[in-house]
DNA sequence: AGTCAATGGACTGGCCGTAGACCAATAGAC
DNA sequence: GTCTATTGGTCTACGGCCAGTCCATTGACT
């Protein structure tokens, strides 16, 4: 054996429990933006299918995201699990406490998702786009230039979410997700400035209309740099 | 909810259940060259902790394993779990019948591995690599360019492999292996011709000198154009 | 030749997750 | 107003996986 790719490949091959799991995948939804406040998840017999989590235990996943906050359900036909309108505020832990926690992870996740995503911009750029699909970049675009301070993170979110479905690559897609989850209680340790919005609104037009044009290196150029800067900026706050 | 990214983050939480998990990760082990012919597993006790799976479970990989010829356990002090040196000839499936069974999967996959593995090689021509770090990458790429036929493809997925290690990202060294694993029953399908190896000898040669001289946008390039070749070689035959 | 540490091999009790069936409630359709 | 399909809520029997323990074997070292 070599000794050194062997971490990679002999890691745990299973994070938690299904239980544990199928939370964090809830709260992927949420937070991302892929479920907005007022919708409705699909059914739990759905849902437990296509989680390939048995029901019980998507029951009990969806009961401590309703004690949390997060969802609320209700009986009866026409009825279901519905996001909440009001969600519950991200605790704010001190930022040098989760850098400590993360320690090598805030690099590891910050490498994988520059190569993830200023991937996803030049392959999203290689494409037909569908006209549905451009229309779908255009809105995300549009709510996130237009997103109210506490609704910024899950709009801008979502916009990076989109950029990588429009690659047609649900396995990139899901790997963006994966990675944006975990930089999420980062990005919610630092403040949101009204400046910094403003240019990332800049950013993100300019990578959108770059994908639209079927520009590619234009394309991960630009988002290069957008994710430069966010880099930057959690690397100087957590130092 | 909007419809498009759902599939994403409402994909399986587990694709098998902890025994097929571990066994595929054995193999990949095996079938990447992060263990050679001859080397000895860590033991059954330290593995299960790593892999974060019962001791049981991993002696059934393992015994599966033992018994389709991969590996050979012996017991006492010194013993162990050891790869064998012949291993069993992976069987070749009509290209079509996968191109079949893979369906978008395989587009998926080419996809994300560009992204992955572009990323990988521009990173690591952006780090200061180690004396160890060179070493390693020199040392894949000369076993790579001297391979025998037989070894080459194990050969060649280390090398792609040391190259994500050097960006010092694991997230990103097993996300490369997994997409890896994916394909590479693909890539058996597809004869391999003396021709082609020497082409891409030369690219590879190419990328980790760009990547030793810190030339981030050659390193790039240069995997670029070697991903796209195998892409287009990968397509043409399963048309 | 004897010792011993480390390894694979085997067994047990317990718990988490599953599959499936059934109950209860709800709101639209008629 | 009644009916009914769909949804969340509940329960039970079963199986896989796990943590822990002990056994069997081996070969280097003394």
């Amino acid at each position: 054996m070599v000794g050194q790719a062997d971490d990679a490949v002999f890691r745990a091959v299973r994070t938690g429990n299904p239980f544990e799991e199928t939370v964090e995948r809830l709260l992927q939804a949420i937070k991302l933006g892929v479920v907005v406040p007022g919708d409705r998840l699909p059914s739990e017999r759905d849902l437990a299918a296509r989680l390939n989590v048995s029901r019980v235990t998507l029951r009990e996943a969806i009961h401590a995201l309703a004690e949390a906050g997060y969802v609320e359900s209700r009986r009866g036909r026409y009825g279901g699990t519905f996001v909440n309108e009001q969600l519950p505020k991200p605790r704010r832990t001190p930022a040098k406490k989760l850098a400590q926690e993360l320690g090598d992870g805030l690099e590891d996740a910050l490498v994988l998702r520059s190569a993830l995503e200023t991937g996803a911009a030049e392959a999203a750029a290689s494409r037909e786009l569908s006209a549905a699909e451009q229309e779908h970049l255009r809105r995300c675009l549009s709510e996130t230039s237009t997103a109210t301070l506490t609704d910024y993170r899950r709009l801008d979110s979502r916009l990076h979410l989109a950029i990588a479905e429009v690659t047609g690559s649900p396995s990139l897609t899901s790997a963006t997700a994966d990675v944006r989850m975990r930089l999420n209680e980062l990005l919610d340790a630092i403040p949101l400035l009204e400046r910094n919005i403003e240019h990332s609104n800049d950013q993100h037009q300019a990578i959108v209309e770059a994908i639209l044009a079927g520009d590619p290196t234009h394309a991960r150029q630009a988002m290069h740099e957008h994710l430069s800067g966010t880099a930057a900026l959690l690397r100087a706050f957590l130092a």
